[in-house]
DNA sequence: TTTT
DNA sequence: TTTT
């Protein structure tokens, strides 16, 4: 069956890449994503959803050369369960407590800065790559 | 920003309408997501994501009379967030360990199931309605 | 059945509002999403598709009081299609040639301008709301 | 920039399969997507859009061997726009009419169909692909 | 008609 | 807890 989750954000730190053992390419990093809305009350709330974004390969090495803190993006993706329960993974941190965490595995990725505010990071005119399918010449199609 | 998240699984137990103080219907269930795929060491993998879906006022009451356990169904809506963390709830279970989950609010909902399936359950032709923004006619666009 | 589109890109020109005969608002504008590839020969390809964005009421009101020209955006809507045919329906301009337009209905809008870039336009400091089902207070939910 | 189409709906005849000089397998076929919903007058209205959707590749050799006229599937992909227009492509028929139609190059398909319906056919038990990025193993993930 |  |  399909699941998909796009997200429109901002990355909150520093993307960091590194390689499984068999030399794939695997950056992460952090993606906020805040609405204000009012409650039922009328009164004004904002609330923030943090997703841990993985991507993989060439996807990784772009994200890892291009994004940076404070861009906003758009991702696509799949979340990412722990195997045994179905739901999101929980971790226990240093300090007893446990957390849990949005992941998603990104198969698209796309910088929604502007050219002044990316100043050499990324955005369309950098050479940010957009990724896409594999295209194929129109003259090549056969109908 | 912006986030969406959207489903196609099966309903894992039949949904529960219940009532908010106020009198607003409210009906949750579970949306399980299953999909298989070869690992990199060439075994199929079977993944299982578990969704807990809620809706809210007539889309609770449809949902409450119509879908029954087993139905195919998309779903699209946003996830909840633990308004803390940003991160997903977590709950504690009577014995003793946490547990977390994915919390979709619907906005959209679909039967997917079919005549031969539903038997007087959800489908289009057994008047499940398709959730749609009101409709205006088309004598009264001005353009 | 179920469909949906999601565009970013940037408005072509400033939102127009109209009224319905009944007195519903309608404001209209065009999205252009871009994207460049390369095809199978290695030549950058720059393709360009523009929408015909249509929205009601409340949300007519926000678009046509905060987009302007060259905002970038993003939309979640759905085609609009000519009735007869079931594809996108055919206009006749006035030097005798036809033409076609995808037509989205917006169910969400989004501004993706940031406050350098929207001097007093749609940006989410000033004001743009975030179009989002009606809230309902946690303490009002029964579960 | 991004966009992206998410459709569920019925495939309209048997998928057809061609392939492009360089020999890429490309398959097409239409499906539609139908809603009923209620104007502003009270009266039912059905609305049937029609997609004419292609696929490449492995994904072309999966939907010609498995899907079928009457299928329901869920597809994503992109529309395809009219390179000089950036709307979509308008057709002149043999009769001297013009017509125009929503492409969309798929890049994911699923199979809705249940075992009862699909004899032999797509399915997940029969074999149907879910498309997915290649995985990559838990052990080899660096964090 | 936009944007990079 | 579902489904194939």
């Amino acid at each position: 069956m399909f699941h998909t989750i796009i997200v429109a954000g901002n990355i909150g730190r520093d993307p960091e890449m590194r390689y499984t053992p068999s030399g794939v390419a695997v950056t992460s990093f952090s993606v906020a994503s805040s609405r204000q809305y009012s409650n039922a009350q009328g009164q004004a709330v904002k609330e923030t959803i943090w997703f841990r974004v993985s991507c993989w390969s060439k996807l990784a090495e772009y994200a890892n050369t291009y994004l940076k803190k404070g861009n906003k993006v758009l991702i696509e993706g799949r979340l990412v369960p722990d195997t045994t329960t179905g739901g999101p993974r929980i971790w226990n941190r240093s300090d007893g407590t446990t957390s849990a965490s949005y992941e998603i595995n990104a198969v698209t990725i796309r910088s929604l800065a502007t050219r002044s505010e990316s100043e050499g990071t990324a955005n369309n005119s950098s050479g940010f790559p957009e990724y896409s399918e594999p295209s194929i010449e129109e003259d090549d199609i056969p109908f």
